[in-house]
DNA sequence: GCCAACGTTGGC
DNA sequence: GCCAACGTTGGC
């Protein structure tokens, strides 16, 4: 089982809009990069976790967990013309963007800053950190831990 | 709202 | 295939 952070506007949709979908369930679309595609698509696997963070907004940083409940398909608003994310370019027999549908595990009771996880020698590591931009991007184990354990010093 | 970082597009 | 122009992301 692998972890991940997928990054998200919450003025756009943040963890509240997930608490408040039916089963809390919703489909993670929209990802139009390819390194960030790439990783939904052939990385992302049934039952992994992921950290939800808030970008763009008052209070940057994880919000919370949630889980993968189903893998890969190819994301149907590309094919929408009505939709924003739609791409005329895309193939239907070759889809070019894929999405994931995730369920809410757990939203955290303070949004763990960016602050704090970069002045934590595990957290500060972590790719999005590293590398901006990328909206899937993966977690290690031992930076999951972490997060937790910021997450119970914070609750 | 600004602007740096950086991914994508398109002309050559 | 290079690279300038352009658009978007995302922290501040």
């Amino acid at each position: 089982m692998s972890y991940w952070v997928f990054k998200s506007e919450p003025g756009e949709y943040g963890i509240d809009h997930l608490i408040a979908e039916k089963n809390k369930t919703t489909r993670w679309d929209g990802i139009r990069n390819y390194q960030a595609r790439n990783n939904l698509r052939d990385q992302v696997a049934l039952s992994d976790l992921v950290l939800f963070y808030h970008s763009s907004c008052k209070k940057i940083g994880i919000a919370g967990t949630m889980k993968v409940v189903k893998a890969a398909y190819p994301d149907p608003a590309q094919f929408d013309r009505h939709s924003r994310y739609y791409d005329a370019k895309s193939d239907r027999d070759n889809p070019r963007w894929y999405c994931v549908d995730v369920c809410m595990v757990e939203k955290f009771t303070e949004v763990i800053s960016t602050s704090s996880l970069k002045a934590n020698p595990v957290t500060a590591e972590m790719q999005i950190f590293k590398q901006s931009r990328l909206s899937v991007a993966a977690v290690s184990a031992a930076q999951w831990r972490a997060v937790q354990r910021l997450n119970g010093q914070l609750a």
